[in-house]
DNA sequence: CTGTATCCTTAGGGATACTG
DNA sequence: CAGTATCCCTAAGGATACAG
């Protein structure tokens, strides 16, 4: 049963088509993963990875995931002008949806993919989950 | 260190980035989807979808990820104008990534998401890797 | 530094008609 | 039935300037 009352930006109620409604586009993933390998963020973190995100859709990419839940926006502790943004909980647990991604970029991308990613996912193959537990606690 | 030279679809190195510049587009994973869910599949099948992907989308899509390898296209048996469309093994190996998204869909998404799709995460949850493997042979 | 606002370009995608 | 070819529109995204 297709979905399409009111302004439904749902497709379907099919989880993965919804899943890619909220998030599926080029760049809302790749801000959960810095948050994820680097922990808490700021602007100008986001700004240096290497995709080079421009500043006005890193600026509504963040809003749009904080509207979702997936990250807070707080203050720095001493500087007012820096704000830090923090996955929540809803957000962490995108991490095994990136953890595949990378080890199925690791088994077929392979002669294409930096050698820190392989290492990263090669650590993710060995142990699934006890390696997934450590990433997540730190 | 971004990869730019030539002609070159991947904004990065980064394993999660170039799975999305490859198949991170809105219908790629849900063709996948349909594959690893209901078998081999004929592009009426596909049309068929509660997502409604419009032929001309359709086709590009299963020529690209014909190109991919992640599925293959065959004559059918018996009927001359019908094809098969079939994954291989490289596209198989996406299902972890489609399991996951049913899983955090299934816990976030709870209220809109379709009863059967609850059941299949639910399904997953309870026995992730023998319930994966059995779905994988059949 | 952290955003917005603006402008502009492009890619993605829907609708339709059509061919083999 | 399985596509392909148009046509057109919109959303997504890049560049730049600028404001707090």
């Amino acid at each position: 049963m297709k979905v399409k009352n009111k302004k439904n930006i749902f497709r379907s109620d099919c989880p993965i088509s919804s899943a890619l409604d909220l998030f599926g586009d080029k760049w809302s993933l790749l801000i959960i993963r810095d948050l994820v390998y680097f922990g808490d963020r700021t602007f100008k973190d986001f700004s240096n990875a290497d995709e080079k995100i421009s500043s006005a859709r890193l600026s509504d990419r963040l809003c749009k995931l904080d509207k979702l839940e997936l990250l807070t926006k707080s203050n720095h502790p001493t500087n007012k002008k820096v704000y830090i943004y923090r996955l929540t909980s809803k957000g962490m647990d995108l991490f095994p949806v990136i953890a595949e991604y990378v080890k199925w970029s690791n088994k077929y991308l392979n002669d294409h993919i930096a050698e820190p990613a392989k290492q990263f996912a090669t650590m993710l193959e060995d142990d699934r989950e006890g390696t997934l537990d450590k990433f997540m606690k730190k």
